[in-house]
DNA sequence: ATTGTTTGTTTAATCGATTAAGCATATATT
DNA sequence: AATATATGCTTAATCGATTAAACAAACAAT
């Protein structure tokens, strides 16, 4: 690898010390006075031999490297790798580049993935926080690094976070379903006590609670990582061996798709048979034979408060902030 | 932040100099002759107090970062998604990590990403190459820096790639819709001089030429980012003014998507009408009323290809390697 | 007793940038 | 002329880990 050229190797060749070269290149030939010679001179130099900081050494001396710690759950889904891309962008913004991995939704790996960005110094961390991490965001936190959370967080945690109002977002679907007549309505969630999950449930239930309808709650649990087989054998009880459900609410994206697989294949038809309602746009959803109507989060927007947040903590900030967001939802015609 | 534990701190504990412990961490306690005893505290305390190693030091010192600069077009793209999956999954194998960046297939803006990661001191490249940057590629490679391209490559440029076949797997996909009797073919391509482009039109074109159907070539180019309209005003040229084609076959996954877009409001019906071939495989493909069949790459492969090839130069390998995967052809029945 | 070898440890340089503190000159002030 | 202040630059410590080289003590060989 051709050598790389050092601020010793400007202070050479201008004959100064390297102490004038860094400042100069930080800009800072007014406040320590160098002269307008050398000034004019060392930004040749290092104009001429293409010189260009290296972060490690200066990060090593800094105490910081200018990195963001991002972690979510798998990079590959749409609705995380939006989230992802939003992110860059907006710490880019601020000078800072990203560090990342996925989690699978493994505390374990999560784990894992912390201590190694930990040893690489990240300044602050931004997590999707899989079920079970508890314990190891707590650590982190009691570490003193900054850290934000999104698109979930843990109950009683005093920590940064930025999700949508779950609660409301479910509430205002399922009261949607029963304006229009559907009454055994099932929401089709993952096995999960994360503050999303329990609360996308909570607004479910509340709604049906509030139309005198809590004997036909039907709250159907399904794990992380299911099967197609998994989905159909759920949906199979619920619409046909159970109380007939007429009406779905799906509670993530991938629950949705795997879903809709299921009516793909399936006699019944959607919405003559049942209602559908998705979670976290998709293309799927528009081409799926009737448009799914959905919920979806606005990623944008949680992405760039996620990163404002870590901002302004690593800007000395110590108040904690839980930013709540609105959903918003798409009606298509599958309800 | 609560400070961190050095090397420093250890060595004060036990009562030794940091050397002992660096060499005892690094489990060259045989072949430095540690002293039982100490290597026994070294490790006591090293545990007790939790040290972590600080990998910025440590890459200063050692002149590597184990840090890969991933760029591709943009991280939101569940194909680069995907992509960036795997490689961050295999890249952890072998001890390293990923920073990433999207490119949004802009020459500067994958210039300025390469300088950052510079800076950062990565060890080396996997970039998706956008069009326009032979340049940016070429100073990189001459810095001799190593580079792994992905998906794409730039001609005539001796710098490692991991690309599927696109020549055969356009040829076999016009070849497939030859066999069922369509002649008036047309291919849906974007503007660009990139080898991956040039080829999958050069193979539909050696297709249509053996069956003697030159004059029936209708190559449609279309902006990288392309609106729908954009999308509708080129489809409606070729299948109502033009002279009626019969069949598509799109070249991206993302101009296949907007044209499904076209066809979901279009008077015209997939396959009756037209016949239409996607690329790289996509839930929404699935989901359309007449599921697509397409083309996809092996993405999985291509991403731990690269990968492969990276940490070959990374070990000191000098030889340039091209390697060239095989597509798979999925078919539905949109033809 | 002298020299050589092995064992166990410390010292100090190094990576590249930053920055407080110190040291000359030159200029201004009394 | 003596002192104060401003100007312009260098020295050297620092961040934390690695590692060649030096060193001391114990032991073995002659």
């Amino acid at each position: 690898m051709g050598k790389r050229i050092s601020l010793k190797d400007i202070a050479e060749k201008v004959g100064v010390s390297t102490a004038l070269v860094s400042y100069v290149l930080n800009g800072k030939e007014k406040e320590k006075r160098v002269g307008k010679d050398v000034v004019k001179k060392i930004r040749e130099v290092a104009a001429e031999l293409n010189y260009r900081p290296n972060q490690i050494a200066r990060s090593l001396r800094q105490g910081w490297t200018k990195t963001i710690g991002l972690i979510v759950a798998d990079i590959a889904n749409p609705f995380f790798g939006t989230m992802v891309r939003v992110i860059e962008d907006e710490a880019n913004k601020f000078g800072y580049n990203v560090l990342f991995g996925s989690s699978d939704e493994d505390s374990e790996k999560l784990g894992a993935l912390i201590d190694t960005l930990c040893n690489r110094q990240v300044d602050g961390f931004i997590i999707v926080p899989p079920e079970g991490s508890d314990a190891a965001i707590k650590r982190l936190s009691e570490r003193e690094i900054p850290i934000v959370l999104i698109d979930r967080k843990m109950k009683g945690q005093n920590i940064d976070s930025v999700l949508i109002d779950n609660y409301t977002a479910t509430y205002e679907a399922t009261n949607y379903l029963l304006d229009k007549g559907y009454k055994r309505i099932a929401i089709v969630a993952n096995k999960s006590s994360l503050n999303p999950m329990s609360e996308r449930i909570g607004g479910y239930c509340e709604a049906m609670k509030e139309e005198g309808l809590e004997k036909e709650i039907h709250i159907e649990l399904i794990k992380y990582e299911h099967t197609r087989a998994d989905m159909a054998e759920s949906l199979d009880k619920l619409l046909l061996k159970e109380s007939k459900i007429e009406a779905l609410i799906f509670t993530t994206n991938s629950l949705s798709i795997s879903g809709l697989y299921y009516f793909r294949n399936s006699e019944l038809k959607v919405p003559e048979d049942v209602a559908f309602i998705g979670f976290d746009g998709d293309e799927a959803f528009d081409f799926f034979y009737s448009p799914i109507t959905y919920i979806v989060q606005p990623v944008e927007e949680m992405g760039k408060e996620s990163v404002r947040l870590l901002i302004d903590q690593l800007n000395g900030s110590r108040k904690t902030v839980q930013i709540r967001l609105k959903h918003s939802f798409i009606e298509q015609q599958s309800c």
